[in-house]
DNA sequence: TTTGACAATAAGTAATAACTTATATAAGTT
DNA sequence: AACTTATATAAGTTATTACTTATTGTCAAA
């Protein structure tokens, strides 16, 4: 499964502004490396490795047409962070009741003080 | 807003695993910086340093009490992120649709060849 | 069958990251 | 006041990252 090295390599690869753009793009639909390289001042080599990042995280898959190699989304890396961060956002959810009640008692506090 | 910026450092805070564990300790409430260190065989300045980088990245936010400085999850970066993933997420649905289209007219070519 | 387009790989470089040890600071304790 | 606890900061080291240019491999088309 190796699911903690994905998640390693996933959150890393989305830490570059360049590959959130070329997932960006690839959220519109399969591209080549060339339609995903012309937004960008970058070389081709360039995208071709941001393209390798993105693929060992498993968060893009290519295909094989002619010389091309167009890409496109893979599901597994992008569930896996959705995950992972669906933890943290109920505990964010969790903790905010718990902290309305502790902020609600306090009020009840100041209350009592100023009677 | 500088989300952009934000959202570099968030994705790259969660692609090291001291970091998430960290997050993961905080998602069950408040912790010190020892009680943090704790199940690591890392350094405290090393835990501390981690911190920072979380804190940059908005993840958590810190408390002063007497020598203390409590951690707890904050909610920016967290939704940030978030609301990131669920653009991807909603491209997969929607193209995972298309897919299926495809294969399923694939399928109707195959069976008209061997036919 | 040479030429051009598409893409991957290799080697080099400069910046950044993740640690370490050493030290500093500030509050709590005796 | 001296000692301890809790934490932050600084400086140094090594590994990794994000690019570059140069080169190679493949297919397609003239």
């Amino acid at each position: 499964m190796e699911i903690g090295l994905n998640l390693d390599a996933a959150f890393s690869a989305l830490s570059d502004p360049t590959r959130r753009a070329i997932l960006a793009r690839l959220a519109e639909g399969e591209a080549t490396v060339m339609e995903l390289a012309a937004p960008f001042e970058m070389t081709q080599p360039a995208i071709s490795q941001h393209l390798k990042v993105l693929e060992d995280a498993g968060l893009v898959v290519r295909r094989i047409e002619g010389t091309k190699r167009p890409r496109r989304l893979a599901k597994a890396g992008v569930e896996a962070m959705d995950q992972w961060l669906a933890m943290l956002r109920k505990a964010l959810e969790k903790n905010y009741d718990r902290l309305d009640q502790v902020l609600a008692s306090m009020e009840q506090q100041k209350k009592g003080e100023q009677q």
